[in-house]
DNA sequence: TCCAAAATGGAATGAATGTTCCGATATCGT
DNA sequence: ACGATATCGGAACATTCATTCCATTTTGGA
């Protein structure tokens, strides 16, 4: 049997997305992953294929536990309006906490690739439905559980949140104040009243 | 006296900033430029200074042109929720009509740029203000033509309008549905009946 | 007409880019 | 202990990058 690798594949890739998030993909060379990975060059190609191999891998995996992460996230409470109000909180917050403010990474990879890489605009329009789908369903369970009006166009509302929530992600990477976002997201959320 | 330039400043300027819009800061070379404006290697030095020279100045040509046309946008309509609506119908528009789908120059560039170049943050900063201060006043042309309640809270309606504009910016990119947007759209203004 | 000044074309620079290759090293099962 | 195999360190590669330089061409005013 060989030699064992001398690094954990999974951490070194929660490294790579780290950089990549911050950085973005054209502004991460090759030099700066070894250097912030710790792992040797030739490993790097060995393990990952190259740049753009490592980055997909890297941004699948963001979008995984991303999406596993609201959807848990919105699983944990009882309030479908209270939930939504936690999600954008999180959001400001997130943005505070993270003194990379890296936002979000589906949000900057979109800007940072598209129009020009036409090949993964299918992956930015699933990650979009699949959003939007979570809200809606949720919203649903809201109306299920006699806590928002059935009459509502509930699919737009879902459009509109998603729309709200890739606007907060671009706005929370300037120096913004959190306690007008807070009060803008009320003003959303008056929508479900 | 010297010989006379033998293109328009300004209109380089302009393919320069089309040029950078399309393709982002990092991902256009000056190969890139001196091929799309048909200017010489040495001419772009010269008369712009360099790449990132150029950049700032495309940049700035863009805001300035930006902001001015979404006051005038606003100024032309009379009654205040139909002038949201078809700012953010052209907007939608806009990304129809674009077949580059470049978005929003100034959304592009927070995301290209922001965390690493903390230098320009006090621009997107700036670019925000106007922004919400321009929708707040228009606001408040409504309610001073009774179009508007005079009760709501339109400092956080305004930083609304402004989140949701610029998630717009960025959802445009991907191959989204007009329809589903226009009806987020109506759905947002809601809150201002 | 001639000269100063600016634009031009294209070569040249040096650094950084992504990628490949190789000899050395370390490790596991036999 | 040994050999197969994968990792490692680092050199080497060809491109591309932003930038500079220079000789040439073109122009307008004296």
């Amino acid at each position: 049997m060989p030699r064992v690798k001398l690094f954990s594949e999974k951490e070194i890739l929660e490294k790579a997305m780290n950089l990549f998030w911050k950085k973005g993909y054209y502004d991460t060379s090759i030099q700066d992953l070894v250097d912030d990975l710790g792992i040797n060059r030739a490993s790097l190609y060995d393990t990952y294929g190259g740049k753009r191999e490592l980055f997909d891998k890297a941004f699948s995996y963001y979008r995984i536990n991303n999406t596993e992460g609201v959807k848990k996230f919105l699983a944990t409470g009882t309030d479908v309006k209270a939930g939504f109000k936690a999600l954008f909180e999180m959001a400001i917050q997130q943005a505070i906490t993270d003194k990379e403010r890296k936002g979000c990474f589906v949000v900057n990879t979109t800007i940072e690739l598209l129009p020009n890489e036409q090949g993964c605009v299918d992956t930015f329009n699933e990650n979009r439905k699949v959003f939007e789908q979570m809200f809606y369903d949720y919203l649903m369970q809201g109306v299920k559980r006699n806590q928002l009006e059935p009459s509502k166009d509930y699919l737009s509302i879902a459009t509109l949140f998603f729309t709200f929530y890739n606007g907060l992600r671009v706005i929370t990477k300037t120096d913004f104040d959190p306690g007008d976002f807070s009060k803008s997201v009320d003003t959303l959320l008056s929508v479900l009243d």
